[in-house]
DNA sequence: TCATACAGTTCTAAAATTGAACTGTCAAAT
DNA sequence: ATTTGACAGTTCAATTTTAGAACTGTATGA
C-alpha cells in the first residue's frame, strides 16, 4: 500500500493516517500548536533534515492543514499557519500527549502541564460521548457500517466460502 | 533522530510517537480495536508485508501495548491482545477517526458509525477538560513546563545570546 | 567586503519497506 | 500414505525513504 492509496480507503482512520500518520508530520504539528511558524523554527526545534521538512510542509499545505502566507517581501518569506482543518487536529494531539503523560513519563513527572484558561486549572483531556457526555471506553462502543462503507464485495476469490474452520486442541 | 531517541525526549508527544507514530502501527492498532487478534487476521485485513507485521507486533509487545498469549499448543500459536496500556490508546484512535469523519469523507458519508452502548446513540467523541467539563480548543489552553521538563540548557553554542533580530520591511 | 539570517534545493550514503519465496508444525482430505 | 491447506513466522533482493551534509540565492548589518 502506498501513501496515496491510504487516502482512498473507506476508513476515516486510514485517510487521516494518510495525512498525518508519520513521525515527522506529527512532530511538525506539535510545533505548530506551540506557535512555531517558520522554516528555521521547525528545523531547529526538531532537528529534522531540511529536505524532509520542506517535503512535509508542502504536503500539509496541499492537504489544507497549513496555510503558507507571506510575512515579508524581498526576499519573499512565508510562514506556516494552521488552518481550521489543522486546528481541528487538536484533540488528536492532546490525546497523544495524554497517553504519553500516563504511560511514558519518567520519575520526574510530566514534561508539560496544560492549563485551561476558562477554569484556570491544570487539566487532563477526557474524551466523552457527544450525546450523553459520559467518558468513552472501547468496550462501550459498538461499531457499524455507515453510508460510506465499502460495499460488501469480497476481494478474495469467490471460491473461498467460509469452510468450517478446523479447531485444533486448545491450549 | 532515530526511533529510540524519540522515546528519551522530554516530551510526552515525542515519546508516544516513538511507540505508535508510524503508519502501520496505527493501522494494526485499528484492527486490534476492531477485535483482530491473529497474525493472519492482521495481514489479510491490512495487506501489510509479513515481515513488517512481525516487526511491528514484536515492538508493540515489547512496549507493553499488546500481550502475546498462546491460544493453542502444537503447533504453538499466539494471539495479540490489547493490554490496559493499549486500551488506553482508544481516545487517540477515536480522535483520529473523528477528524477523518469531519475532514476526509467523500459524498457518501462516513464509513463507520459509532454507537454508545450506554445511551444507545450514534455519537461523536468530544474532548473536554477534566476539571470543568468544557470542550477544549487549542486557544484556551496555556502550556507550561512541568517537573519533567528539560532543564533550561541551551544546546546551541553559548555565544548565541539572543541578539536583537533584524526586522526587514514587512510584507 | 564579509558574516549572518532565512528558506529552501541538491546530492550521496544509510536505513526502512516491499514483494515474493521459503520454513516448519500440524489437521484434514484424497 | 501422501498431498493440501492453515497458520505464524523468516529470509533475501530490489525499491523507496530518510539522513546528513553541502550548496543556492536574496537581503541585512558590521
Amino acid at each position: 500500500m502506498k501513501w496515496d492509496e491510504l487516502e482512498e480507503e473507506p476508513c476515516s482512520m486510514a485517510r487521516t493516517i494518510g495525512v498525518i500518520g508519520d513521525r515527522w508530520t506529527l512532530l511538525i504539528l506539535r510545533e505548530c500548536f506551540l506557535r512555531t511558524r517558520r522554516f528555521e523554527g521547525f528545523q531547529s526545534a526538531l532537528g529534522i533534515t531540511r529536505h524532509l521538512l520542506a517535503e512535509r510542509l508542502k504536503k500539509l499545505v496541499r492537504q489544507g492543514v497549513l496555510r503558507r502566507i507571506p510575512y515579508q517581501e524581498s526576499p519573499k518569506r512565508h510562514e506556516y499557519i494552521l488552518t481550521q482543518k489543522g486546528l481541528d487536529l487538536y484533540p488528536i494531539m492532546m490525546a497523544i500527549v495524554h497517553w504519553g503523560d500516563t504511560h511514558m513519563v519518567d520519575v520526574r513527572g510530566r514534561p508539560l502541564l496544560h492549563e485551561h484558561r476558562k477554569c484556570g486549572k491544570v487539566f487532563d483531556p477526557v474524551m466523552v460521548c457527544s450525546e450523553c457526555g459520559e467518558p468513552l471506553s472501547a468496550k462501550e462502543v459498538h461499531v457499524h457500517p455507515g453510508p460510506g462503507a465499502r460495499p460488501a464485495l469480497e476481494k478474495a476469490s469467490p471460491d473461498k466460502k467460509a469452510k468450517p474452520k478446523s479447531r485444533r486442541k486448545a491450549a
